[in-house]
DNA sequence: CAAGTGATGCATCGATACGATATATAACAA
DNA sequence: TTGTTATATATCGTATCGATGCATCACTTG
């Protein structure tokens, strides 16, 4: 998997950005679909970084705010950048706690289950929803274009198979427990 | 996320079985579609479970080989399961290297991209092709059944949209590319 | 106008997990 | 007999995660 270090410099192959910034691409921005990183691997990276001349720390213009501190890439980033991207990119990966718990469906109360699929089914569509607004009115790459359109494709696609197949599931486990 | 202890507690609660089979589990099984943990996951949380005394270590049957460590779930090893069960399930997680190289698609040769694709596709077909057959033979529980449908509604849909837009992808980088 | 809430912003720390590696035996093919 | 693959345990350094702490600023709400 492409470590935190490569996924700041990508982030930061776009504009400058504080690490406060660079955190907020992986929980709102296109990227945040299948990517992620979080304060305790993001500054230590930005840290390794700077030590590497991957990156500089611009000056803050001394006006209001006193910390704020804004990274810039350096072509030295930016090579790093491109050897990194030309990789073969490893295999995807999928977690969901909800699927594991799903898998030991036979030993939960029915009524328990209905209710964390029906709940998970409204986060997507929750989701579904945002982003079919965001597409058509933030300007994105065609790159972020295509990633966004994976994103809602699974979405998609997981919200429909639990509602196709919520009962089955159900229906099993209340058999199971008339058993028991 | 659900820890490793957790993990391993859940592939017991269906047999005693030693760290290297709870390995295949994750790389083979029902599970391995949504969860995943590596040996040095494992045997650390072993010896953890060993000490809670949710799992007992099975006295090998003198025979032929002499190491395979078997374990064995207690019934306070269950309690516990069903507790990490009934905690409301966290969010799903999606990581893709390819999804995070293909958002910089623009800075990437398109032969280059079209090939990464392609390749991708191939795999997930392969995986689909192979989870078609397990489906149709294996012996599952309902509940892993689920699991692997939900796999299976995934798989398509990457491999369908990969297909669908690749070619959009690749022309925006030939455009980008005779521009520089 | 005070007080609370939430967003912005930096940073650290311990527990956990990952990935590579080492070691050894058994089975099976070349 | 040599090599390869599968079985099997285990460790070690590094990277990552998640929680927490601490400020400041803006906004709203009684």
């Amino acid at each position: 998997m492409i470590d935190v270090k490569t996924l700041c410099l990508g982030v930061l192959s776009r504009g400058d950005a504080s690490g406060y910034e660079i955190r907020k691409e992986f929980e709102e921005g296109p990227l945040s679909h299948f990517s992620d990183a979080g304060f305790g691997s993001i500054y230590p990276a930005l840290k390794r970084l700077l030590d590497d001349g991957q990156i500089v720390m611009l000056p803050h213009n001394g006006d209001g705010r006193p910390d704020k501190k804004l990274y810039r890439i350096t072509p030295s980033g930016r090579h790093a950048l491109y050897q990194s991207l030309i990789k073969t990119p490893s295999a995807d990966k999928l977690r969901s706690d909800l699927m594991f718990i799903l898998s030991f469906g036979h030993l939960l109360p029915p009524r328990h289950l209905d209710r964390i699929i029906g709940d998970r089914i409204s986060d997507y569509r929750q989701m579904i929803a945002t982003l079919e607004v965001e597409g058509s009115t933030a300007h994105r790459t065609p790159g972020e274009r295509f990633v966004e359109g994976m994103g809602l494709a699974i979405y998609r696609a997981v919200a429909g198979y639990l509602e196709e197949h919520r009962h089955e599931l159900v229906a099993a486990a209340l058999m199971e427990s008339q058993v028991a």
